[in-house]
RNA sequence: GGCCCCUUCGUCUAGUCUGGCCUAGGACACCAGGUUUUCAUCCUGGCGACAGGGGUUCAAAUCCCCUAGGGGUCACCA
């Protein structure tokens, strides 16, 4: 029996979106888009105490940034709402009591503390902790009649007999016996649900056909899949997903790094590397091509394909495929990119950068296969905006430069001046130069060194005839002018 | 500890279902060359893995069993 492809993903708003969800979310999208199917996006809102409404905002912001669009949510709405999880709470009771109704589930009275007392006593005896049951066999008629008089009870789930099968599409067949499995609570005290059992009420209300999850999930997969039985309905397709890791191969988390989507946006990482990158965690398009668009991913994802081991997260090839993105991007789409970088770095705020517009471009362009996220540019081109006696010359470079002394860029200098009177003009400069070097017999080492690092401080850099047109003749003669007598200098190490 | 999952280069992975084309492929990182005015990009090459042990078979990374290791999970959190 096939069922309309519907898939979610259901966060709960506590905090900045994890790499992990990112990569959940963009999984599910995948299937959904790929089959014509519907995503869905649900609230998981049940832990009143720690969520909030900035939270949920950002994480309606951060998959939308990521290009993840969903079809129904909280924002959109759509036939099977609400999709906030805290406003069905009506459905839920509904569903708690038919299932009490029904004998799937009972009243437990047990105290806090005889709970507490129950699992020190297994704990001692290094049993694995359990409820034991007491109130399940209570007589239901004499239960309600305790509820009645106002004693305080938890929902908990009569687990049945037997054995549970959970057909994953990602790891196969997973059994699991249900006498392992822990008659669990459905419903607080407080009257509050918990997480495993709205977590079904809602895919079942929502028709979710398919659930695409981390691994974490799969030991509460066979409660699940009981409740679905209990409550009459047909159990989803599950795909339980490897889980990444952090270099401790351990659950990625905040101890591994930065993990949230946040940070590498606020870094300047590509989008289409981030999904990129979080499509190769678990995934491969053929195994030899690690670069490929949203598109060509939806097309060719499937979740058998997904692999079962757990992946660790590594940064240089993040940062490695950053810089692929960064650099396939035509120079319009790069300034754009940069530009809150420059802005915030107080190099250009935003009326110059409109003004500069082409001089930016170009400067930009310059660097493109130089950096591999958006947020680096501006330190790349700070020299071009510092003043001339406040460029910081790089280690490296004085090292370079003073190894070829500062007389040829003395001579250098001398036939310059006359020849920026009207301006820079790299083309003509970067001929009159290779002929005034070849002329000279110097060796091209013996200028360019010790120019590069009097005009930007760097060792290595765009092409330096670009650098100087940026510049302008006058910054130029002054720098060189400067750089010319600091490299006449000995300085006292070097005696 | 119980239960469950996993195990190919340091890392991400292809190959495993449907044994032979695998003297195990690609990528990141690393190393060495080349191109370049420099740095970077780019190009070429190198390094480097089937966790171990038993079977089955003419043939096993691929099938079966055992062992070891790693991870997840054991809440009136999600």
């Amino acid at each position: 029996m096939t069922r309309p492809v519907r898939l979610r993903i259901a966060p709960s708003p506590t905090g900045a979106i994890h790499l992990g969800l990112a990569r959940t979310a963009l999984f599910n999208w995948a299937v959904a888009r790929r089959c014509g199917g519907r995503f869905v996006l649900r609230i998981e809102d049940t832990d009143r105490e720690r969520s909030t409404a900035e939270s949920e905002a950002a994480i309606l912001e951060g998959l939308s940034w990521l290009g993840l669009d969903w079809d129904e949510g909280p924002d959109l709405g759509g036939p099977h709402g609400p999709y906030r999880q805290s406003e069905r709470i009506d459905s839920h009771r509904e569903a708690a009591g038919r299932l009490l109704e029904a004998g799937s589930a009972y009243r437990c009275f047990c105290t806090t503390e005889r709970l507490a007392k129950l699992r020190a006593g297994q704990d001692a005896r290094k049993q694995t902790p359990a409820y034991d049951r007491r109130c399940r066999d209570l007589d239901p008629a004499e239960a309600a009649v305790r509820a009645e008089d106002g004693e305080p009870f938890a929902l908990r789930f009569a687990v049945p007999p037997g054995e549970t099968r959970v057909d994953d599409l990602v790891r196969g067949e997973v059994v699991f016996q249900n006498a392992e499995v822990d008659d669990w609570i459905m419903v607080r005290r407080d009257g509050n649900p918990t997480y495993n059992f709205v977590v079904v009420c809602d895919d079942v209300a929502m028709e979710i056909s398919h659930v695409v999850r981390g691994e974490e999930h799969l030991v509460n997969t066979p409660k699940q899949v009981q409740l679905y039985e209990a409550l009459g309905s047909e159990p989803p397709r599950f795909a339980h997903l490897p889980l990444m890791l952090g270099r401790d191969k351990k659950k990625l988390s905040k101890r591994s790094g930065d993990v949230s989507l946040g940070d590498y946006r606020a870094k300047g990482y590509p989008r289409g590397a981030i999904l990129n990158f979080l499509a190769l965690q678990g995934w491969a398009l053929d195994g030899e091509t690690e670069v490929f668009s949203l598109e060509r991913f939806v097309e060719a994802f499937r979740l058998e394909d997904v692999s079962k081991g757990g992946a660790v997260f590594d940064p240089d090839k993040f940062r490695w495929l950053a810089g692929e993105y960064l650099r396939a991007e035509p120079v319009g789409d790069l300034v754009r990119h940069c530009a809150p970088f420059v802005a915030g770095a107080g190099q250009l705020d935003p009326t110059s950068q409109r003004e500069r517009a082409e001089w930016l471009a170009a400067v930009a362009a310059g660097e493109q296969e130089r950096i591999s996220l958006y947020s680096e540019l501006p330190e790349r081109i700070a020299y071009l905006f510092a003043a001339d006696d406040a460029v910081v010359w790089e280690p490296k470079a004085e090292k370079n430069a003073r190894k070829q002394g500062g007389a040829v860029l003395a001579e250098y200098l001398d036939w310059l001046r006359p020849r920026l009177s009207k301006g820079v003009d790299a083309a003509i400069l970067r001929d009159d130069t290779r002929a005034w070097i070849e002329e000279r017999d110097v060796g091209f080492a013996a200028l360019f060194q010790p120019l590069r690092c009097a005009l930007s401080g760097k060792a290595g850099g765009p092409d330096l005839f670009d650098v100087m047109e940026w510049l302008g003749a006058e910054a130029c003669l002054r720098r060189l002018a400067s750089g010319v007598e600091r490299l006449a200098v000995v300085r006292e190490g070097e005696r």
